[in-house]
DNA sequence: CGCGGTATTGAATCAAGTCAAACTTCGTGG
DNA sequence: CCACGAAGTTTGACTTGATTCAATACCGCG
């Protein structure tokens, strides 16, 4: 495919060319329209990063905007005692490195879930870029707004809710953001162990692992390690909206309402 | 004294006695330097807020941006079960209403916790401050920088964090902001419930209140309804740090480390 | 085939939540 | 000025959800 085309390390200015690929890539649909415009394109160089390996870590000096073009990763705050508290876990259309337009340095370690590919604009390219490109800035408005967005709803989830809610939550979560880039919403696999949506969430790998076999057994999802079937998305909507935990809130499918 | 001048409501375009007047505030200091430095300032006009009175709510169509001048605000999410949750306490220097730059509506309730006043600049005119002021979309990008990584730090809270360590971090915190912005660190006065910190830390008002007492008891704190006095901050800080409950981890000022 | 990392499951513990009652402070109006 | 009521705070007893510790099972890989 064109795969090795995209990864080649290389400036490509020819808009034309860019357009076309980014109509391939159904970028169109990302938070950042106009990356996938064109004209600011040019500057947007493709790098790859293989599972395992970080895009950058914290402490480093921040030098580039990056926007996922297709992946799964990681970000994190390495906790001051040795564990990690993860933060997110950015897919397709997410924007990192904003800590590089405030000029100061990465507050986070992001590191590749599996094989992925990101679009790199060194931050000294940026201005140059946003006065070419006027919905630029805009769009970057748009996606600090959702950023902030993202977290509170995120704090939301950590602050007065139950460990069930919060783990339906993000399956709904993850589901819907599967759906946005074309893949099922309902059959996925995981890309993060438990440990690691234990600390998105709040919770201890074991908690997770209980949580998700209950709502197996309630008939909720089919669950095999890192395979995940949504099966009753109705019962795993009313479990992350109630706040209370009793089986029989979710055992019972919609009827009533 | 020249409340009265401030709280006029009229625009001033004369940089000078802008100057001026910034640095009588002590501005310079604030989240928004290119806003005390003069230019910018001539669009800024000052607002106040009576305590109890909302300077927005979510859902409201944003029109402006906001930053506090004085006092003490609360910004919260209204919850979808009429509970609502507490996000931050906005004081001096803070930004506020940034969704109105996505163009998005207000997506937080935002209440004056104590009389206050923030400065007003109206979204229509923000392209124009940004042109006449180079520095402030700067500023600005900072801004959202520090907001990233301030509701980061409470993620943190929040997630793998007990009880007692979220406590005494809120209290430095408050105490570091104070010491910002003139006032004692040691000594201050809360504008908040007990409801309030609760809600923004996860926990319940009960717990808040119980943690007081200890910390109280431990000669940490001396705590009267809403007058906090800091007693021993070294021992807060490693109540803040360890993770251990355990009274004794802190009863002992650092000695073994 | 056996090994290492990951996941599941169980039992015991504990921190924080819940429910409930008493008390303080403060503002209001008699 | 004092009585009253509302709101906010403190404290206690009890319950429970989630963690901790520990053991076992599982998958993938060399």
């Amino acid at each position: 495919m064109n795969v090795q085309t995209i990864a080649t390390p290389i400036r490509h200015d020819v808009s034309a060319l860019h357009v076309q690929r980014a109509a391939q890539d159904g970028c169109q649909q990302i938070a950042f329209p106009s990356i996938a415009l064109g004209d600011a394109g040019a500057q947007w160089t493709p790098r790859r990063i293989r599972r395992g390996t970080y895009l950058y870590r914290a402490g480093m000096p921040s030098t580039a905007l990056f926007v996922v073009r297709f992946g799964c990763l990681k970000s994190s705050l390495p906790g001051d005692d040795g564990e990690e508290l993860v933060l997110d876990f950015p897919m397709r259309g997410d924007l990192l490195g904003a800590d590089a337009l405030a000029g100061q340095p990465c507050a986070t370690d992001v590191q590749a879930l599996e094989d992925s590919e990101v679009l790199v604009l060194p931050i000294a390219d940026f201005e140059t870029a946003c006065s070419r490109v006027p919905g630029l800035r805009n769009d970057l408005y748009r996606h600090f707004g959702s950023a902030l967005r993202r977290e509170r709803e995120h704090l939301m989830r950590l602050g007065g809710m139950r460990a069930a809610q919060r783990l339906a939550r993000f399956l709904l979560d993850l589901s819907q953001r599967f759906a946005a880039n074309g893949y099922s919403p309902r059959a996925f696999n995981l890309r993060m162990s438990r440990a690691e949506i234990g600390s998105y969430l709040g919770l201890t790998l074991e908690s997770v692992s209980r949580l998700f076999s209950r709502f197996q057994d309630d008939g909720l999802i089919k669950v095999h390690l890192r395979e995940i079937e949504l099966i009753d998305i109705a019962a795993l909507r009313s479990a992350a909206a109630a706040g209370d935990g009793s089986a029989a809130a979710w055992a019972a499918p919609a009827e009533a309402a």
